[in-house]
Formats: C-alpha cells, structure tokens, sequence
DNA sequence: CCATTATTCAACACTTTGTCGATTAAAATG
DNA sequence: CATTTTAATCGACAAAGTGTTGAATAATGG
C-alpha cells in the first residue's frame, strides 16, 4: 500500500474536503449536499473538486475507504464465539476494547456517519464485516447447525445488529462511557442475553 | 382521522407516484431520484408532482406516515419484557407473529425502504417506536436499575437494534420463513440470548 | 347538466452539474 | 536557486433539474 507521496496541495484540498463534508452531513444530511456546497465550505474552486472526485458519493467512498482497513483488521481478530463460550469472568472482551478505541479515534467520522443524518451503507458495511468473520468461526465452532435454537443465519443476524445498534448508540449518547466500560456492557449483553440482563428474579411486576 | 374522501384522480396520482417511488428506490437509491424521474415513470405531468408535494423528501414523508399509524398500534401491545420474563414454552409470543404479519402485508414498501438502499431513519424511527415502549414498561417491571447487568438504557438500544436487524435480515431473505416462524426465533433469541443459542455444551472448538 | 377541481401544457428564471482551455501559483527536483 | 512539473484557479459553456405561473383541458361529484 506504500503509493507514492502525494503533493502538499492535494492532501490539504482533499483534507478540506472531508472537513467540510462531515459537517455538511451533520447540518443537512448526507442527501441535499451539492458539490457548490462543499467546494465554498472548503473555499477551494468548484472545478478543483474535480479533479479528485466523480461525484459527491464517489467522495464519501473514498473517505470510508480510509477507515474501512483499520475495523477490518479489528473485526478479523474478533472471535465472538469465543466471547460467549469462553470467557467467564466479568471482564470485557479485549479485541471489543480495542474496537472502541480504534472508533474514538475516527470519531468525527463514525459519530456523523453512523447518526440518523448519516450514510446507512456504512453500518451495513461494518454489520457484513462481521457476518462474514462470524459465519466462518460459527461453521468450524458449532458444525451441526441442529443443535442450535436458531440457524446460523439469524444468530448473525441478530448478533450483528445489536452489535451495530450499541455503535451508533454510543456515538448518539456522546460516547458517555469508556471504551472499556462499553465493551463491558457488550460482552455483558452477549453472553447473558436481553432477558437474563433485566434480572427476571427480582421484577416487580405492577399486578401479578 | 375521517377526512373527506379524496377526488379519485388525486387518489390514482398519489398511488402511481407512490409505486414510481418504490421502483426508482429499488433502482437507483433514495438519492439520486429526481422529481422528473418520478413523474415520467408514474406518467403524470411534472407540474402535478408540485400539486400534492413539496419535493422527494416529503412525498417520502408521506408515504411513511400512511404505515407508521398501524406500526405503532402493535408496536404500544408489545410487551418485550412479558416475553423476556414470563413465556416459557416453545411458542412464539403473539404480538411479534402480529407484528410480522403487518410488516409482510406492507411488504412492497418496508422490503424497499428496510434495503440497502432505503432509508435509514425508517428504521430509526421504528427502534425509536420500541425504545419508548420498552422503556416505559422497564421502569416499571424493574424499577431497580441496579439490579440489572446494564443499565436500561443500553440494553434497549441492544434490543431493539437486534430487532430490527432480524426485519430486516426477513425482508432480505425474502421472507423465506412465515411469521409465525421468524417471531418463534426471535423469541428464542430474546429469551436465550445469542451465546446460549449455539448450544455451548456441544461445541467443537477446532483445538482446545 | 353544470360547477368544481385536478391535470396538463408551455414558459419562466434560477441553480446545479460536469467539462474545458487558458492562466496562475505552488511544489518537487536536481 | 532555477527549472520543470503539476495543482489550483478562473470564466465560460451546454445540459439538466428546480419550483412556479397562468391559461387551457379534462375528469369528477352533486
């Protein structure tokens, strides 16, 4: 991946670029932003952004693509299998720490792409990252499929979302927790499940 | 909500705009699809478009409204915690088979606007729907927070974001399951949890 | 049948788009 | 430092989309 250093005035128009994006998406949303838009946030020419980039789309591609490598190579280290067959202690999973760390670092990015005015391939993205990584532990793991409550179909389904959903979550409540009191909270929920988590013994049902 | 009956002509305008809609999404992606588009696929004049809506957006507003009124009435009969805490045998709990059955009869439009490329704060709005539910009745089934293994607040956004995620993952499969099927493994999920799902005890972990 | 109203049609000024060639400014190179 | 290379700017362009208008036409409801 070692490309060629690229001219100092490229890199500051494509920063620019990425800047004013990301807080064109945050006021108006990722649709109704024009390339005029972008290009007087920016303050560089309208016909310089051409240069770079087809379109508006083709510009937010080639942003997600930057951060794309790095959640890979945390998601491929990610056995969530492990995490709920293994691990007893009431500790988070290291690689969802990490995890969280490495989206802190991006958080301009995740928190306006992954919000209600943000781009829903992105989630779709990361939430397939982890299907693929799941399913190829999940066939070699638990080989007879009949012995699960639900196909392997569905668990991914279902494990994939929430995972998504406590994402997007975290970036919504303005990441108010750590990365490792969140990864706590997940590896908390995916070993013990919605109901067990409620603590069913102790509810205090109105009428009953 | 009796208003007066509608002309049929503004009636039939509004159901081919609407079925353009659908269409071009499917296509192109919400964005992307211009007024011109819409009204040359319904084959109306484009001048008719202005006549009933602003621009996209709101023509899209409006076709959300029509099914968000019954998605919140089953949405308010669900007790997501009564289904965590008190079904025990192997059934499906009825409000969610109800649930699939309303979203499998607005199939055209939530199998659209739940892909890909639909729209994401469809989906947000959905989850916002449960999370107000959820949280309403947790308050009062477990007015303890503490007792629980997480707070109210992540555990709802663990909830409900799996629930849509298997929605979606139904639509995306092309409803190959009945509703009564996929509410039964959204059931088992719920109760069970993803980690005692795979069965645990008969795993076959590849060296260990 | 008639009054009402939705739709059509052509036209309007305006904005955005994508591209282009010529010019200017900055960076890389030796 | 001087020279070459390349990025950015500028103005202009046709094409397409936008949102609105007024007059003509057609369908509807009573």
């Amino acid at each position: 991946m070692a490309t060629k250093p690229e001219d100092r005035r490229t890199v500051r128009t494509k920063k620019l670029l990425r800047q004013a994006l990301l807080e064109l998406i945050e006021e108006k949303g990722i649709d109704r932003i024009t390339v005029r838009d972008l290009t007087d946030r920016a303050e560089i020419n309208r016909g310089t952004f051409y240069l770079h980039y087809q379109d508006v789309p083709d510009l937010l591609d080639k942003i997600k693509e930057e951060v794309f490598a790095g959640l890979q190579a945390i998601i491929s280290r990610m056995y969530i299998i492990r995490l709920m067959a293994e691990t007893n202690e009431d500790k988070p999973y290291e690689v969802i720490v990490e995890l969280f760390e490495y989206l802190g670092e991006h958080a301009d990015f995740f928190r306006v792409l992954l919000s209600p005015k943000g781009d829903i391939s992105l989630a779709l993205r990361i939430k397939d990252m982890m299907a693929r990584q799941m399913m190829a532990k999940l066939e070699i793991w638990q080989p007879r499929e009949e012995l699960m409550l639900v196909s392997r179909e569905w668990l991914i389904a279902y494990t994939t979302s929430s995972n998504i959903g406590i994402i997007q979550h975290w970036f919504a409540s303005g990441q108010a927790l750590s990365p490792y009191e969140i990864a706590l909270v997940m590896t908390r929920l995916v070993k013990n499940g919605p109901a067990r988590s409620i603590n069913v013994e102790h509810l205090s049902p109105p009428e009953k």
